[in-house]
DNA sequence: CGCCTTTGACCTGCGC
DNA sequence: GCGCAGGTCAAAGGCG
């Protein structure tokens, strides 16, 4: 399996010039910071800490990460796309909106910064939300200088063939655009809780189609609607089925399973390959996220893949 | 009827 | 300044 290999040569996304995702695969950095707790990079691969489509909350929670708190350190530098010859090496996680410049440190204020790519494109707050006033958009765009920060964001490469893979969350379509370059177009989705401003988009691959890329963007404001009624709860609220195939760390691994279960709850009923990768800033510990979500999956849940119920 | 998707138009930022 | 590409809007239509 492709997601097998140690170095990012086999990836789809990594060697080729996907140019529509540069803010993502090129320029996604995934920093953490030194408060991130109980997470040892010494021992621990990033592997055991990130499965699955989480969404930024879950990621935030999962990882003890707070977007708008200053014990996030983000990433994606505003250099970057401009450096675009760099190594774009990184795909996997995105995480945005930080100026990174002083990231090494643990500074991170609660940027204020766009996701200087292209970033500030809008800027707007939803307008399906606050509908009545959109035709005075223009003047209030004019007026609006000030950039507003955009929210964090975070791609997850997903091997699926549902491009809108269930994550817990009641999504509403809004969007649909092409892609450069790729015969797949991207597709648009905004959370339909009512005051959530969590978008996400989906697009696949157009070099490996099985591959899609979800990004989520901002922080759900509410439950999760899939715990009401999920009930995978159960299995995964056995620690010592967990604990077979993570070595998370004991309140890394509470909140992970309690933020991503409604991703498992939803998702083990498809065909489920996830491999993520991801890197911090350079004066950070540095890793890579390659995960086989799969075997995850097939470990946790062995009852969802009948064909690997017995090794 | 409410919710959702589709889709063309529009807006904006960025690179040249 | 222009063109391109990404992102969003909103009308129209479909579906349960």
């Amino acid at each position: 399996m492709a997601n097998e290999n140690n170095n990012n040569n086999n990836n789809p996304f990594y060697n080729n010039n996907h140019h529509d995702d540069d803010e993502l695969i090129n320029h996604t950095n995934f920093s953490f910071s030194q408060n991130f707790q109980g997470f040892d990079p010494s021992h621990t691969s990033f592997n055991d800490y990130l499965h699955g489509s989480m969404d930024y909350n879950t990621l935030s929670k999962a990882f003890d990460l707070s977007c708008s708190s200053p014990e996030v350190i983000s990433s994606i530098d505003d250099n970057t796309k401009k450096s675009s010859g760099g190594d774009s090496s990184l795909l996997g996680i995105s995480e945005t909106p930080n100026s990174s410049e002083s990231s090494s440190s643990n500074e991170a204020e609660p940027v204020v910064e766009e996701d200087s790519t292209k970033s500030n494109k809008k800027d707007k707050q939803p307008k399906g939300f606050q509908d009545g006033d959109e035709k005075s958009k223009k003047g209030e765009k004019a007026k609006k200088k000030e950039k507003k920060a955009r929210e964090p964001r975070f791609a997850f490469l997903t091997k699926s063939e549902i491009d809108h893979l269930e994550d817990g969350y009641r999504w509403r379509k809004y969007g649909q655009k092409a892609v450069k370059n790729s015969p797949y177009p991207r597709s648009y989705y905004r959370c339909t809780s009512q005051k959530c401003i969590v978008k996400k988009r989906v697009e696949r691959s157009y070099q490996d189609p099985s591959i899609v890329m979800t990004t989520y963007e901002g922080q759900h404001n509410h439950h999760c609607p899939a715990t009401l009624r999920g009930n995978a709860s159960t299995m995964f609220s056995s620690p010592s089925l967990f604990a077979s195939s993570t070595s998370m760390a004991p309140n890394l691994h509470q909140d992970f399973l309690s933020q991503f279960l409604p991703t498992y709850t939803q998702s083990d009923q498809h065909f489920f390959h996830q491999q993520n990768l991801l890197q911090t800033q350079p004066q950070q510990q540095q890793f890579q996220l390659h995960h086989d979500y799969n075997g995850l999956l097939q470990d946790l849940l062995p009852s969802t893949f009948p064909g690997k119920q017995d090794p």
